[in-house]
DNA sequence: CTGAAAGCGCTTACAG
DNA sequence: CTGAAAGCGCTTACAG
C-alpha cells in the first residue's frame, strides 16, 4: 500500500508485464479506440496499479486549468469582504475548483506581489473586489490570458471589463426617500471614500431624493467619510455641532452606522427618538446591534455568487449575457428610525 | 511582445541560434558550473527570450511546492472562522503561498469532496480548524504526504497530530471566578457542543471555579446548546423558567451571547442589572452590541498565524519546538456583568 | 569548457 | 487491432 517512495514506472515496463508493445500501452493511456478490449483492460489495470493513470489525468488536468480561482480584497477587515466571500465559496463548491484568496493590505506594492505570484501558480480566473480600474493594472492578468471579474470597482472601468455592483443609487435614494417619509427634513449623510462609484452613486441617489421632494440639498449635510465605524463617529460629532443638526442620518454602511451610534450615545441620544439612523449592507450585525438597525440591503453573497457564475462562463469560453450586472438594493425596516415629532 | 500563442521553442533551436550543441544549452537551463561565462551569457539569454527559462522554474517550483495552502472549516457561519482565516493570511501574505479556503458546509460528505480535491489539485499542506480527529480522516492527506495542523479539534487527536488551541479550562474558570467575584452565586453556563473539547473545558474550569468557591454545581444551571445564537435564545428562556433562576449566565461563546441578550430583552430584562452576561472569544461584535459584551477573549487571529507557522515548518521538513500549542485566554472587561445587589 | 554519442521515455505515422 | 521503426526533446557519461 505504501509504495509512494518506489521509483516511479514507466511505459516500458507496463508493456512487459502486459505482454504488449509500447505504442499499445501509449495507445490504452490516451483512450485510443483502436485497442482491442481484453489488451485494454488488462494494460489498463496495470496503468492504474502503477500510478500511471493518476499521473497522466494530474499532467492533463494542470493543462487545461490549474484549480484554482483567486480572489483579491483590499482588506480583509470588514464583514463585507466576507459575505462576498461566501458567495463566491458556494458556487465554487459545486465544482472541482478551490478558492484562494488574498489580501492587499491596502497596498499597492502587495498587490503587486500578488500579480507576480499569479504568474509562478497560475490561476484559472480571478475575482477582484473593489479593485482599481485602471486599465494597466489588470495587464499581467491580461497578459497570462487569466479572465476576470471586478465586484464593486473602484475608478473607472473600462467597457470590456466584466463586472458585477448593486443598484446603489436605487439605494441611496430608497434610504432617503424612506426618511422623508417618515418626516423627516433635516437628512445628512456621511459617505464612503469618494473614489468608489458605489459611495458616489449612493450620494446622488440622496441628492435626487431630496430635490424630488422639494427639499434643499445642504452641502453641511454631506459629510466625507469611509466605511470605517471611526468615520462615522467623527462626523456625526461634527454634524451634532453644527448649529442646526440633522434628525436623520444616512451612513455610508452598516459598520460606519456603529461609529454613529456610538458618537450618539457618548452624548446620551438615543435612536431612534432623538436621531434615526439608517445604513447601507445589512451584514450581520446590522441584526445584533441596539436598536437593531434600519438599512439597504445590499446583496453581498449573491453578487459573489453572481461574479464567480460569470467568472466560470469565461473561464470555459462562453459569452457572458451581460458584462455589466448589477443586483437590486432593497429597504430592511428595523428600529433605528422613526417618524418624526411634530412638535419638534 | 505578444507571442503567447506561437508555438513553444525548443533547446534544439536554443543550440542552433547560440551555435552551440544542445548539451551545452541543456548545462546552462541546469546551472551547471562548467560553462564559459560568455556562452552562459549568450545562451541564457535565448533562453529567457524563448521563454524555456520560465517554462523550466515554472516547471521545479511545481515539483517542489504546488504554492497553495489550503484551509478547511466546518462552516463559514461565524466570525470566529474569518478571524483565524485573517491570521492565517497575515503569515501567508509574506511568502509566496496563496491561501485556499474551503468549506465542509458541515457535511461529511463534502470534506471527503475536499479530500479528493486535494488529490488532483495538491496542497503543500493544509490547516483544519474543528477537524474531527478520528485518524482515518486524514488518511487522504498522510497518504499524499501532505503535511497540516488542526486549530481546535473535534473529538480526540492522535498524539502525532500538530495542532493549536486556546487556554478554553482556564478562560472558563477566569470568566466563572470573575463573576463569583461580583458576588453572584447563582452562575449558569450554556455550553458549546459536547463534542468539542474546546467547549468541555470550558465547562470544566466553570466547575472547578466554583467548587474552589464553595458553591455547588447545580446541573440545571448547565445547558446543553451549540454556537448558535438561537441556542443561546432557547436555553436562556429555559434558564428563565427555573424556579430559581440564575443572576449571571456565562455564554458557549460571543455569538451564542447574542442569542442571550435576546432573550433577556424579549423578557424586558436589563443587562447587566438583571442578569450579568459573560462571552467567550472577543469577536468584533462583542464591543458592538448593547450593553458591549464582557468576555474572554481566544486570540482567534494568533492561533492562525502560530498554525501557518508550524505547517510551515512541518512543510519544511523542519522539526517543531512543540506539537500541540495552546494560547493564552484573558479576560476583557466591558458592560455587561456587574456586582450583585446585596438586597437581591 | 565543449561536443559526439548513447540512451530514455514517449509519440506518431505506417504496414500488415 | 498491433508492433517495428523512425523520430522528438531531452539528459548523461565520456573524450578531448
Amino acid at each position: 500500500m505504501k509504495q509512494s517512495f518506489s521509483k516511479r514506472s514507466t511505459m516500458t515496463e507496463i508493456a512487459a508485464k502486459a505482454g504488449v508493445s509500447i505504442p499499445t500501452v501509449s495507445r490504452v493511456l490516451h483512450q485510443r479506440p483502436d485497442v482491442a478490449p481484453e489488451t485494454r483492460k488488462r494494460v489498463e489495470q496495470l496503468l492504474e496499479e502503477h500510478g500511471l493513470l493518476q499521473r497522466h489525468a494530474k499532467k492533463l488536468s494542470r493543462k487545461e486549468h490549474s484549480g484554482i480561482v483567486d480572489m483579491l480584497f483590499p482588506g480583509f477587515d470588514s464583514m463585507y469582504s466576507f459575505e462576498i466571500a461566501r458567495g463566491v465559496e458556494e458556487v465554487l463548491a459545486r465544482t472541482d475548483r478551490r478558492l484562494a484568496i488574498s489580501s492587499t493590505h491596502h497596498s499597492l506594492e502587495l498587490e503587486q506581489h500578488w500579480m507576480s505570484k499569479i504568474q509562478h501558480s497560475p490561476s484559472d480566473g480571478a475575482i477582484l473586489v473593489l479593485a482599481h480600474g485602471e486599465p494597466r493594472r489588470f495587464d499581467p492578468l491580461h497578459r497570462h490570458n487569466i479572465p476576470f471579474v471586478v465586484v464593486d470597482h473602484a475608478g473607472e472601468l473600462g467597457l470590456d471589463t466584466p463586472s458585477v455592483g448593486a443598484t446603489n443609487w436605487l439605494g441611496g435614494r430608497t434610504a432617503t426617500e424612506y426618511l422623508i417619509s417618515l418626516g423627516h427634513r433635516r437628512i445628512a449623510v456621511i459617505t464612503g471614500p469618494t473614489t468608489l462609484p458605489c459611495s458616489q452613486d449612493r450620494v446622488a441617489g440622496y441628492r435626487v431624493a431630496l430635490e424630488a421632494a422639494g427639499l434643499p440639498v445642504r452641502p453641511d449635510y454631506i459629510c466625507q467619510g469611509n466605511f470605517s465605524p471611526d468615520s462615522g463617529y467623527t462626523q456625526t460629532n461634527a454634524l451634532l455641532d453644527l448649529p442646526e443638526p440633522p434628525t436623520a442620518i444616512f451612513a455610508g454602511c452598516d459598520e460606519q452606522a456603529n461609529g454613529v451610534y456610538r458618537a450618539l450615545r457618548d452624548r446620551g441620544l438615543r435612536i431612534p427618538d432623538d436621531m434615526s439612523v439608517i445604513g447601507f449592507d445589512d451584514v450581520p450585525t446590522a441584526s445584533i446591534v441596539t436598536p437593531d438597525l434600519t438599512t439597504i440591503r445590499q446583496p453581498l453573497r449573491e453578487m459573489g455568487r453572481v461574479a464567480t457564475t460569470m467568472l466560470l462562463h469565461l473561464i470555459n469560453g462562453e459569452p457572458l449575457d451581460s458584462i455589466r450586472v448589477e443586483l437590486t438594493t432593497n429597504l430592511i425596516v428595523r428600529n433605528s428610525c422613526k417618524p418624526l415629532d411634530d412638535e419638534k
